[in-house]
DNA sequence: ATGGTAGTAAAACTA
């Protein structure tokens, strides 16, 4: 029998080894189809993928050593696999932050945005820089009546619900002016932010908990900084879309949640 | 105004 369902999921790991008994049990419990991981923090040659084969779990991934370092994980074929942007400003980091693919006939885009260190720091410009270059990449590589998923650590709080005093937070690298403005004119290519999109107004809603605050999450010091987007043709079948805290409240707890989303497909 | 914690990998560096 057909599954007529896609389960997605994103979650930056901040070190892929030493999350494994996170992440395994939690593909276990959950009918997942595609896992995006971000800063896996593990170069190719020492990935873990042993842990994941054996159960039954295929693969694509591009480390760097200690830093960085994307990955997609599903049961199905991951085909059409590719890393950076290919755009001839690739660094190299850029293809241990983007991985490109297509699962079930769903294009995919897992993305570890760079964060951009200070507002006047050039990385902050090159963090600019990359929303364009993924507007660019979507433009030539992709038609927006596609399904497609672009997921992950994106570093930016899109609107003032999605960070603890915002107020405060005007001159921080996720959440200045000029960083939700390039995220907004990438989405403008016909996104939209599947959970925003079933959860237009809840506040409180965050995937992302600083380790040094102090009971952060009791207080709700937290930033919504990592996003499932999609084009129309999988948004029109979106049917759940929520953050997994779990991760952040373990022994050994990651700083970012699970965020996961369900699309129905037709056929 | 500053520092708080964690992973990687071997002293800092990034977040």
């Amino acid at each position: 029998m057909k599954k007529h369902k896609f389960n997605l999921a994103t979650f930056n790991v901040n070190g892929l080894r030493a999350r494994l008994h996170i992440v395994l049990p939690w593909l276990q419990e959950n009918d997942i189809d595609c896992l995006c991981l971000q800063e896996t923090k593990v170069q190719d040659s020492d990935f873990p993928a042993g842990a994941f084969s054996s159960i039954g779990m295929n693969l694509a991934f591009k480390g760097q050593k200690a830093y960085n370092g994307v990955a997609v994980v599903s049961p199905h074929d991951i085909d059409n696999v590719a890393y950076g942007f290919g755009d001839s400003m690739d660094e190299p980091d850029d293809p241990a932050r983007l991985l490109t693919c297509r699962i079930q006939g769903i294009d995919i885009i897992n993305a570890y945005v760079p964060q951009g260190r200070a507002v006047d720091h050039p990385n902050f410009q090159k963090k600019l820089a990359w929303f364009k270059r993924l507007r660019t990449l979507l433009e030539t590589r992709y038609q927006y009546s596609l399904k497609l998923v672009c997921c992950g650590d994106m570093n930016v709080a899109p609107e003032p619900i999605d960070v603890y005093a915002p107020e405060k937070k005007l001159n921080h690298v996720c959440f200045h002016e000029a960083v939700r403005k390039a995220f907004k004119d990438c989405l403008g290519w016909g996104l939209s932010d599947c959970f925003r999109l079933l959860h237009p107004d809840e506040p409180d809603q965050y995937t992302f908990y600083d380790y040094r605050i102090p009971r952060a999450i009791e207080r709700r010091l937290g930033w919504r900084i990592d996003h499932i987007l999609a084009t129309d043709a999988l948004c029109q079948n979106l049917r759940e879309c929520s953050i997994d805290i779990r991760p952040r409240k373990m022994q050994k707890p990651s700083d970012h949640t699970f965020l996961k989303a369900e699309f129905s497909l037709k056929g």
